[in-house]
DNA sequence: CGGATTGTTGATTACTTTCAACAATGGTGG
DNA sequence: CCACCATTGTTGAAAGTAATCAACAATCCG
């Protein structure tokens, strides 16, 4: 058991990482017929359904995120390739989820994934290993909520992009009102942030959803 | 194991518990040599040290926190009596921890738990348990830093003190500035939003410290 | 009592939002 | 294949909210 938590300490900081269901679908060319296909923008789930399932993203990318009274939208997550959503410790989803892209998932069923816990001790682990990632992310975010401009917003959005990728080159899969909803800003000041990065020569904005990072240092002093 | 998941879902919501160490340290009136007491301010651990302990908060109340390269304090969460904080996934503290108040506390060695973990079914789901509920938690507050402003800030950060102690007088333990730092505003908003929702007649500030809800509906309509 | 900390209030500034108009893009059907 | 329309993204001007700078009041300790 200790050997597990040796091994999660492995693993990439912020994956969303759960053994089950088995590996193999992630792998196959053609999925099997387990895996559902959403389009984009269609539910996925509400907040409020039956947690019955929880997904691990196998294309696409998903957005998590609540409604408020007022009709303005949060946006809590984004889920991309490998990573697991929906996995809630009450009985309901505490937020909707939603295709940003069009996604192939594969749904896992809740009780499944508790009775192997229950009969397996590394399962469990990997549960356990799932929630205190999720919960880095989550303060990380706050973190970001609360102490940033909208400068550092962005800074720090596109920067975890471009370390996702590997790559300086990004390929934005949400709309700005997406990335607003996110990062606590309007769709007009992330534009124009965006536009002052251009201008200052940080990034480039080859079209709107391809941005090439050409000042990594300068993008990290930003977010510091 | 089953029967430890819908035993965890009795608990309140946000409770930051766990079975170890036993509870009996916090029902004595005179606690065992086990515990530690730390003066206002003081500082329990710092971000980086390792996480070689975790605590429970016998009394008091503990804020973690971080520290940004500008000097900026972005305070992640305050822990009340019971509650448990500074227990990790990696081998080092992700924030620091200090006493807003004095505080008694009982350290717990991170590798008896894990020890504990490993031979028991039941302390592991405990701890997945622990995780989920502060993932909870810390997905409502990056929701409450993006989504609002200073007054429903300030609404949702009353409602929850009021509720906490399940009466409409409030004690604060903490000061402007740990409230500003918390809710991602600065001192002087922090004071004027409380000002103006006293002259709503929404509350009733006896003291700085000491305020009275007096209009919860009215309170929880801005908060909403 | 006196000094330091904590909290309040006022005036000004800065940043983000809001409202509005327009440009670019992408998908669809003729 | 192109034109058209809806969606998405950008930009400008004005307004609003919170931050900053500054001064003062209240409270807490020693």
């Amino acid at each position: 058991m200790l050997a597990a938590l040796a091994h999660s300490a492995l693993m990439p900081r912020n994956a969303a990482v759960l053994p089950f269901p088995a590996e193999p679908a992630q792998h196959t060319r053609q999925p099997g017929p387990q895996v559902m296909n959403f389009a984009q923008d269609s539910g996925i789930y509400e907040e409020g359904d039956d947690a019955t399932y929880f997904y691990k993203v196998v294309s696409g990318v998903v957005r998590t995120c609540h409604f408020s009274a007022d009709g303005r939208r949060h946006i809590d997550a984004f889920y991309h390739v490998g990573e697991i959503f929906g996995f809630e410790l009450a009985s309901e989803h505490r937020f909707s989820a939603e295709a940003v892209t069009d996604c192939v998932l594969l749904p896992c069923h809740r009780h499944g994934m508790e009775e192997a816990a229950a009969l397996d001790g590394v399962a469990i682990m990997h549960l356990y290993t799932y929630a205190m990632r999720q919960l880095d992310r989550a303060r990380a975010h706050s973190q970001l909520l609360g102490r940033c401009n909208a400068m550092q917003k962005l800074g720090v959005f596109l920067l975890e992009l471009s370390a996702r990728k590997g790559d300086a080159e990004i390929e934005l899969p949400m709309t700005r009102q997406d990335i607003a909803d996110y990062l606590g800003l309007t769709v007009e000041t992330v534009s124009r942030t965006i536009a002052h990065l251009e201008k200052d020569g940080v990034i480039c904005l080859m079209r709107a959803r391809h941005i090439v990072v050409k000042d990594r240092d300068r993008l990290e002093d930003l977010a510091a």
